[in-house]
DNA sequence: AGGCGTTTAAGTCAATGTGACCTTTAGGGG
DNA sequence: CCCCTAAAGGTCACATTGACTTAAACGCCT
């Protein structure tokens, strides 16, 4: 943090860029936005979408616009975390680029305009890609893998979930979250006890949705709590 | 994460930094390590350790090299994990220095050697800097609060407090860890039988340590589990 | 209108985990 | 030998959980 090394030989100015691990549920599925890479290194391969962090913005104002730029979201409407900092001297054969991993979910998200830089972009399944990661360029592979973690285990014990369903959601729909994440059945009558009994993680309308068929369902919004105490933890499940 | 943008004016080169949150727990207080600067800017000040990030180190690798140059602890001994990157453009009144925090954690460390760019360390209460963080350098204050945060939080669902402890350690001083952090008294009792009661927590080394009164008190290892399943909540504690 | 399938909502019950509290055991020192 | 202290082990009421069952509210079909 000081100066006193700026002029040694063994110090150097690095890039810093953020690239985003962007997650939304569609059709069933968790997907994860990738970029076809239209510019060397990794010339065709999918990646993370990400950029150079600009003069004068924080990172987290570089995540917002590299989400607006590469994939036409507006970052105001979903959930933005720093996942943590990437510096491996060798994971950018240009030289040293340290990349700032950022974590951004979103209800359904609207199919992704082609970004500048991209050739295309689109949403992945996660679970085709959790085999064949290698494919990814630079060291995306272990960043979508903490990504995944981190959602899947954030899920537990804090009210995140929420930020995959629209502003009005059903308990029904949030269990689908944690469904489609977790990979596991859930009860559906445990959890909605589980849910309604920890204060602060929903709250009731009073107006109800219907459903093509069976009984409407109550309309919720997001609560104020943010920790869930005591967590809801996965395991046990449904063994149906 | 492409190059279309490095001649463009609006992207630039930044230095890039570690900082170290350190703590320890030394006469039933947890520590935090501080330097006073000893150059500018924010010269006489309180600050975290910390330095440059070398030509071709990782930016775990360099946590570990300030750890050994500014504070003169071995790495290898103690708990290092990322804790997040600092960078909005204003942090440094020199310029844009994006800084990587680390955590670390260790059992009762010797007093700091002086370091380099520093015109003393020592170990500072946690208790007495929350109330006047702000007379810390930099964005250190931030940093220190959510490394604060970090380590409470993980206590719960992690093993992580074995990393206060040395090699050999009994369930008293485990509990102790939790009493110090916390800040709240636990049933000596009802710890026991948790910690016990998670596999891979700790495992029983059959010796046992005589304390200077009382029954004594069977000595244990850290166990192979990280994570804990149920975690350890606080809360109720002990109402004593 | 009445029955049916479907989905949400609500209730039951045994097993488990937790918090509060008490008793026993194993040392050292007077 | 008794007392003090800290560790270890036990008890009991209560809350939470997982598995399962039952009831309610819709659309649809006949």
């Amino acid at each position: 943090m000081d100066d006193w090394l700026k002029d040694s030989t063994e110090v150097e100015a690095s890039w810093v860029t953020v690239d985003l691990a962007i997650f939304t549920i569609r059709s069933g599925q968790l997907m994860v936005l990738l970029i076809e890479r239209g510019v060397e290194p990794f010339l065709g391969r999918p990646a993370l979408p990400g950029g150079y962090v600009h003069k004068n913005e924080t990172l987290r104002e570089g995540a917002l616009r590299e989400l607006r730029e590469e994939a036409g979201i507006d970052g105001n409407k979903l959930h933005l975390e720093q996942l943590g900092a990437y510096g491996d001297p060798r994971r950018d054969p240009r030289g040293r680029v340290v990349t700032i991993a950022y974590l951004a979910l979103g209800p359904d998200l609207p199919a992704p305009v082609g970004g500048t830089d991209a050739r295309r972009a689109y949403w992945a399944p996660v679970s085709q890609l959790e085999g064949k990661q290698a494919a990814l360029a630079f060291d995306h592979p272990a960043i979508l893998a903490e990504a995944l973690e981190q959602v899947r285990s954030k899920l537990e014990y804090t009210a995140v979930a929420t930020a995959f369903c629209s502003e009005l959601l059903t308990l029904s729909e949030l269990r689908t979250v944690y469904e489609v994440i977790w990979g596991q059945q859930l009860d559906p009558s445990n959890f909605r006890r589980k849910v309604l009994n920890t204060t602060g993680f929903v709250k009731p309308t009073g107006d109800q949705r219907f459903p093509p068929t069976g009984r409407p369902a109550a309309l919720y919004r997001r609560g104020d709590a943010w920790l869930l105490n005591p967590p809801l933890l996965r395991g046990a499940g449904h063994t149906a």
